[in-house]
RNA sequence: UCCUCAGUAGCUCAACGGCAGAGCGACCGGCUGUUAACCGGUAGGUUGCAGGUUCGAAUCCUGCCUGGGGAGCCA
């Protein structure tokens, strides 16, 4: 018969040329729907968000009975032939001659044709991708990966692999996963009693890194321009919608630049995503924008043609002060920024996202540049409305003697970091670099605004399944 | 880690001290174009776990577990 094996995708995307045809068609049954003589499946093959109607008769299959009762999840190949239906819901379908059971699927199936809380759904990860909003989702995601690598790509950027096993501990980013294969039961130790990491893997003690800026620094003094996107973890006792023990995160680095420059990269890159998506992920968007966030696309699109507010921590505070908002916490010149501040200079003063620069240098870390005012640090975060803080980033100290005097005043012993210091002594020169969120950035683009959701199988405090 | 709310049928929820219920889903039947189809019927329960109060507990009390939201930490 010369039935061509296809995807919805591309009758999507060239339903004429198929008109009329016999094609074949694999996927997995989302709804089925018989009634005497006739019935409608809803095919989902994975290659586009849409499904594929496929009308099947009494008449025309010699497994019609069998196929009536095919439940929610069975894998099926049909065969038949393509027909448009421009006044339709859907602008085609396909007639069957053949309908192949490849699995089945029980009665006891939980995805339903139906609503269902994303709390349930989390508890089954492992099917939920064959949910509306997790196939844009995901989608959105891979999408999101490729978007990123080509942004800095077509920028010249050089893409860096930090290690995920790292022995720099001394960053203070954060509480460490410990990396080591010594037996718990009965560890080896020291003289005085300590575990003796010396016996371990590497001979010493080791951790999951929590960032790959220190080694991308490294790169920036080569390549100039670098990026690193990979894993990072956290062992943060954090039990927030916005935290994950295991995310990914995309750290630029460049040399002879500061912190305007860097400004300029992230405003840019976000840009950039924001119109890939709309491009690249128009159905998906559509399908967030009228089922999860209503204002999701007008405000994107207004985000892609507004200039991004900057004000210094200085301002911010002034602004807040003035806005006569009831804050829980005061604001104050010195005191860190709550969330709840962050949310209505976002949210409420400036309805864009924000960069905030210039935080004074107790409260930012070791590695940024301090100011003229010697007060401040060149540090910048950029909040955004509905997710909080999405980048943290900073020029990074570049004279070696201030450097070490900041190291002192966060008790960071120099030789511990001796090849970071190196890094300013041979040919050292002013950089800059930010933190985004991978994860923090879905949730942005997609309005949904829970971490779980955006990572296929999540890691969280007390939570690792699948 | 702290504060707060919630765990009842596969799912979403009602019953709030006196017989355990609905919608959706599933299953069976009907229906000649459905599309979260529609119509009729059937099955489905250790009310998160452990203890306590009471003649009687899904309901009140205590502890624990799990999940949601808020805070801190941050990306």
């Amino acid at each position: 018969m010369g039935m061509e094996k296809i995807t919805v995708r591309q009758l999507v995307e060239n339903a004429e040329e198929y008109a009329d045809h016999p094609v074949t068609v694999s996927g997995w049954i989302r709804n089925n729907r018989d009634q005497k003589e006739f019935g409608f499946i809803a095919l989902s093959d994975g290659s586009h968000f849409n499904t594929l109607q496929v009308v099947y008769e009494k008449e025309h299959l010699t497994n019609y009975s069998q196929v009536a009762r095919l439940g929610v999840g069975s894998a099926v190949t049909v065969s038949g032939r393509l027909a448009l239906t421009p006044q339709a819901r859907q602008p085609f379908e396909i007639k069957a001659a053949e309908v192949i059971l490849e699995g089945d699927s029980p009665e006891d199936y939980p995805i339903q044709p139906k609503r269902h809380s994303r709390e349930f759904l989390r508890e089954v990860a492992h099917l939920r991708p064959r949910t509306n909003l997790f196939t844009a989702l995901f989608r959105v995601r891979s999408l999101l990966a490729f978007a990123v690598h080509q942004f800095f790509q077509e920028k010249g950027f050089v893409c860096l692999h930090a290690p995920i096993i790292t022995a720099n501990d001394a960053e203070g980013a954060g509480e460490i996963f410990r990396v080591t294969t010594l037996d718990p039961k009965n560890p080896p130790l020291t003289e005085d009693g300590n575990i003796d990491y010396s016996e371990d893997f590497f001979g010493k003690k080791t951790n999951l890194t929590v960032s790959g800026q220190l080694e991308a620094e490294a790169f920036a003094l080569a390549f100039k321009d670098v990026y690193t996107f990979g894993p990072t973890f956290r062992a943060e006792n954090s039990n927030t919608p916005r935290h994950a023990a295991e995310f990914w995160m995309i750290e630029p680095e460049i040399a002879f630049a500061d912190l305007q420059d860097n400004m300029d990269l992230a405003e840019e890159m976000i840009k950039y995503l924001i119109t890939y998506l709309l491009d690249k992920a128009e159905v998906e968007m559509a399908f967030f924008n009228q089922f999860v966030d209503k204002g999701l696309l007008e405000r994107l699109q207004g985000i892609v043609s507004a200039e991004f507010v900057r004000i210094t921590y200085t301002e911010a505070v002034e602004a807040l002060q003035k806005s006569k908002e009831k804050f829980e916490y005061p604001v104050g010149w010195g005191k860190d920024l709550q969330t709840e501040h962050e949310r209505c200079l976002t949210e409420k003063i400036f309805h864009k996202p924000v960069f905030v620069t210039d935080y004074p240098g107790e409260i930012k870390a070791f590695y940024m540049r301090v100011n003229d005012d010697q007060k401040t640090v060149a540090a910048m975060d950029l909040l955004v409305p509905g997710v909080g803080e999405i980048i943290g980033g900073s020029q990074r100290e570049e004279r070696r003697e201030v450097l070490v005097r900041r190291m002192a005043d966060f008790n960071i012993h120099p030789e511990d970091l001796k090849w970071y210091l190196d890094l300013r002594k041979y040919g050292g020169v002013k950089h800059a670099g930010f933190g985004l969120g991978f994860e923090r950035a879905i949730m942005y683009l997609s309005g949904v605004n829970n971490i779980r959701d955006v990572i296929p199988f999540p890691r969280t405090v007390n939570s690792c399944e699948f």
